[in-house]
RNA sequence: GGUCCGUUCGUCUAGUGGUUAGGACUCCAGGUUUUCAUCCUGGCAACAGGAGUUCGAUUCUCCUACGGACUACCA
């Protein structure tokens, strides 16, 4: 099988979570397959589509390595495509002009309480039909849709889903402006693009049967449907603009890592079925399983999120994240070699979230650390502190050899010989040189930040607290 | 309101007509660590409810409740 598949966004705003994921399983479902993944930009809607909004998704998409096998397709640039499809729908007698107006049909609306379209025009006859035409009256067209019966598909997701044609209405499928709806272009630009299977959110199941019933009408083959469960909010809600950062773009900012996303979007509603949670793409690609997708839809959990993100960081090339972290920070620890920087990333990987965690807790290596916490400096800083931290900067100051193994024997020496606790000697010192009394071991930050500027920054701490 | 869909720890999930219902995240406790984080060990915590089928249902069927999607001249 070389399944064709598409995403097709509508460029009224960025990428959300949502879209990615719809993304992504599209991408998995079609690499896994050997298949094509396309991009297809469904900007129909003229008044809320917007150009910086294609390319922010597309920007998105390529950050995360989702990249389309085509070029891309705009549904704006086809639009004469879908005007052959409603003439031919028009002759065969499958569509019909509606003159109806929109006052007209909220009152009926409102009147009857149904909101199905009661079928005002589909059987006038033609003098009418050329009457209003002469009048210059707006029409829409409508799909003549059968009025008994039913309309079934194997969703490969959801099973076998059945509607009574009793509940689809003749719906439009071209405006007053004569400018093509959703399900029709929808259909028309599917069926033109080879797409085999439609993999998309579940939102769209209730228009399914409608977009079966054009492409019947077309006399077209029907594609196989997959539609994904939701991805929620912490309120069970659907995603959307109010619970924060949705946009992927927020979570490249904060410095995830689009590996990890990936892999935490995969597990919504899918998982391999082995107890293997941390996975590359290409990993997540040679086990995905369509037919193994969920039904139901899943919370967004960002702890877990922060989890795997904090799981790639450390397994990643100090080399690799080095690179990442110039991506969005171009001028980080620049003032540094890259050896420096090298070492401060392999110090900091195991205990970062993100790439933005380890940067914003990586300060003191490249800065005299200049803010102190005045409830952490007075439980530290006690009234022999000063007399301690000055015993130790002689020590440090007459050193001549200047490496982790070596501070450490000599400062446990001074700590034993005055029979002072580690806590006592050691934290002070931290803070003096880090400006926090937690991080990593501290004789490695000191062999790595140098002699000098270890005694000049716990002179500063003499001298200030 | 109508149509469609869903329901296993707080969250992501595994699983079966008979299991101590398993794992992961979070949280808590202990250990490791100069500190914090990591790491290790342990712990808390779930089959929505009610009928039915059955010797036996979390698992199959139905009903109810709850949740969601859709119900546009948006996509």
């Amino acid at each position: 099988m070389n399944p064709r598949v598409r995403f097709s966004p509508s460029p009224t705003g960025q990428l959300h979570i949502g879209g990615a994921r719809t993304a992504l399983f599209n991408y998995l479902f079609s690499k896994h397959h050997q298949g094509k993944f396309l991009v297809r930009i469904e900007d129909t809607d003229l008044e809320r589509s917007k150009k910086e909004f294609t390319d922010q998704i597309c920007e998105s998409l390529n950050w995360l390595g989702l990249e389309w096998d085509e070029e891309l397709v705009y549904q704006s640039q086809r639009i004469k495509l879908y005007h052959e499809a409603i003439s031919v729908l028009l002759k065969s007698g499958n569509a019909y002009q509606c003159f109806a107006s929109k006052e007209e049909l909220n009152k009926i609306r409102e009147d009857t309480g149904s909101y199905l379209y009661p079928g005002l025009w589909r059987n006038k006859d033609q003098k009418n039909v050329a009457l209003e035409i002469q009048k210059g009256t707006p029409f829409t067209i409508r799909l003549k849709t059968p009025e008994t019966g039913e309309t079934s598909f194997d969703d490969l997701i959801y099973g076998s889903i059945t509607v009574s044609h009793s509940e689809i209405d003749d719906f439009i499928i071209a405006r007053s402006d004569g400018s093509p709806v959703y399900n029709l272009t929808n259909v028309v630009d599917d069926y033109d693009m080879s797409i085999s299977h439609i993999i998309r959110g579940e939102d769209h199941i209730a228009n399914t049967p409608k977009q079966i019933l054009i492409y019947k009408a077309l006399c077209w083959t029907v594609p196989i449907f997959a539609h994904l469960p939701m991805i929620l909010g912490q309120d069970k809600k659907r995603l959307s603009k109010r619970h924060g950062a949705t946009g992927v773009q927020t979570y490249r900012d904060e410095g995830y890592q689009s590996e990890a996303l990936l892999n935490y979007l995969s597990l919504l509603g899918w998982n391999p079925g082995t107890e293997e949670e941390i996975m590359s793409l290409s990993k997540i690609i040679d086990q995905f399983d369509l037919l193994k997708v969920h039904k139901k839809s899943a919370v967004f959990d960002d702890k877990k999120l922060n989890w795997i993100s904090g799981q790639h960081l450390g397994m990643q090339a100090n080399e690799d994240i080095l690179i990442r972290i110039r991506l969005i920070k171009p001028n980080w620890g620049k003032t540094e070699s890259n050896d420096f920087c090298l070492s401060v990333i392999n110090l900091m990987k195991g205990r970062s979230k993100s790439l933005l965690d380890l940067i914003e807790n990586s300060v003191y290596y490249f800065q005299d650390p200049t803010e102190f916490n005045e409830k952490v400096l007075r439980k530290t800083w006690k009234d022999d502190t000063s007399n301690i931290v000055e015993s130790v900067h002689s020590i440090l100051d007459s050193m001549e050899i200047w490496n982790a193994e070596l501070l450490e024997d000599t400062l446990k020496d001074f700590m034993e010989s005055n029979e002072l606790g580690f806590g006592k000697v050691m934290k002070p010192v931290r803070l003096a040189i880090c400006g926090r009394v937690n991080g990593p071991s501290l004789f490695l930050i000191m062999e790595l930040i140098g002699q000098s500027t270890c005694i000049r920054r716990i002179n500063k701490a003499i001298g200030t607290f």
